[in-house]
DNA sequence: GTAGCTTGTTGAGCGTTGCTCAGCAAGCCG
DNA sequence: CGGCTTGCTGAGCAACGCTCAACAAGCTAC
C-alpha cells in the first residue's frame, strides 16, 4: 500500500440518499442536450466523479435510472403549473395556461427535448409524461367545473397536444403576440369541452 | 476447399437494388414491435440471411439504415392519405380524414408505435416524419382553398396534433361515433382557420 | 484500541452491438 | 486466361450495459 497505488481523486463517500440524489441531477443537467435514453452511465458516472459499478448499485438497470431522471423532470414541470387550491376556478385555468408557456419560453429546446424524449419509444418513460398530461387534465376539468368523463378527457388530453405542439412552434416563430396567444389557446379548450354540440350529443 | 469449407446456405446474391429494398421491407415488418432505433443488425441480417457487414455495404450506419426504413413508412402513409387531384376541395379535407382515421384504426399499435418512434429523440426520424405532417398541412390549406400564412401552417400543424391524439386515444376507446368524431375534427380544423377573430387580427 | 459489523465504493471482466477492414467469390469483358 | 467490378463474408475492435467478488470508511461493542 504505497502512497501512488492510492486513487488520485480520495473517494468522497456520501449518503446513499444524497448518492441518489446527485445522480438525478446530473441527469437532469444532461437531459436538455441528450434525450434521456441515450444517456451513458459512463457519462454519467464520470460527471459524479465514481465508477459505474456504483451507479448499478443504486439503479439496477440503466432504464431504472432515467425512468427516475424523467420523474425528477415531470415533477418539476408539474409544481411549477399546478395552481394554488385556492384561486378562482377562472384563474386557475388561464394560470395554468400562462405559466405553461413561460415554461416552455424559459426552457425551449430543453423542454421540447424533454417531451420528444417522453414521447419516444420507451413504454416506462412514456407513462411517466402520461402521468403528468393526466393529472394536469384532472386539474384543469376541475377548475373548469365540469364533469370528467371519458370523452371529455380524450379532449382535454388532445387539446393539451395541441397546445403543446403550438406553443412549442410557437416560441421560435412568433406568429402572434403572447395574449393572443393564450386567448387562441383558451378559446379552443372553452369551445371543445363547453358549448359544442357534438358533445352534448355524446353525452349520452 | 473442401465440400464442408463451404457455407451451410449457398449464398444468395441480389442486386443492389433488391438488396436494398428487401432490407427496408424487413424493417418495415419489425417496425410494429420494435422502436425504428432499437432495430438491431444482427436481427435484420439474420432475417434477411446474410452477414452484419453487408448491411454496412448498403447503409454506411445504422441510423442510415432506420431512417430509410422510416422514410419508407411515411411514405406509405402519405400515399394512402393524399387526395386525387381532381377531386371538389371540401371532399379533399374530408376524404383525407376519413382515411386518416381508417389508416389508425387500421394499424392501431404499429401505426401509434411509429408516430410514438417518430416523436422520439432521434432528429432524423423526426425529420421524416415532420416532413410528411407540412406536406400533408399543405395538402390541407390548398384544399381548403385558405393562404397558407406562417400562423395558419401552425394552427393547421397544431390541429393535426391534436387530431392525432385524439383518433390514438379514439380507436382504443371509442367515446363516439365514428361519424361524429370526424365531424368533430373537421369542425375543429374549420373553427381555427377559417372564421376565427384571433386569426384576422393576426393575419397582419 | 481493536474486533466486528454495516455499507459506500471499486476494478476486473463478460456479452452484446455498432462498425471496420482485408479479402473471397461470382459474373463479365478483353 | 488475366483482370475488372461488385456482391458478400469473417475476424476483430471499441463502446456500453451489467455482474461479482472484494476493499475500505465509519460506526458500535467490548
Amino acid at each position: 500500500m504505497t502512497a501512488s497505488s492510492r486513487p488520485a481523486h480520495p473517494r468522497e463517500r456520501r449518503t446513499a440518499g444524497d448518492r441518489r440524489a446527485q445522480l438525478v441531477q446530473i441527469g437532469l443537467e444532461l437531459l436538455p442536450t441528450t434525450p434521456v435514453q441515450e444517456l451513458t452511465i459512463d457519462e454519467v458516472a464520470r460527471r459524479a466523479g465514481i465508477s459505474r459499478s456504483l451507479l448499478f448499485h443504486y439503479f439496477a438497470t440503466k432504464r431504472e435510472y432515467y425512468t427516475a431522471v424523467t420523474r425528477a423532470a415531470a415533477d418539476l414541470m408539474w409544481e411549477h403549473l399546478v395552481p394554488a387550491p385556492g384561486a378562482p376556478p377562472e384563474e386557475q385555468v388561464t394560470g395554468m395556461l400562462d405559466r405553461y408557456v413561460g415554461w416552455v419560453e424559459t426552457f425551449r429546446e430543453s423542454h421540447l427535448a424533454f417531451v420528444r424524449g417522453a414521447a419516444g419509444g420507451d413504454p416506462w418513460v412514456t407513462e411517466v409524461y402520461d402521468d403528468t398530461r393526466r393529472r394536469l387534465v384532472e386539474v384543469a376539468l376541475a377548475a373548469l367545473e365540469l364533469p370528467d368523463d371519458a370523452l371529455r378527457r380524450q379532449l382535454v388530453l388532445a387539446w393539451f397536444a395541441f397546445t403543446e405542439d403550438l406553443v412549442g412552434h410557437w416560441v421560435h416563430e412568433p406568429t402572434t403576440t403572447r395574449p393572443e396567444l393564450l386567448d387562441l389557446l383558451r378559446d379552443v379548450l372553452r369551445g371543445l369541452v363547453g358549448d359544442r354540440p357534438a358533445l352534448r350529443q355524446a353525452g349520452r
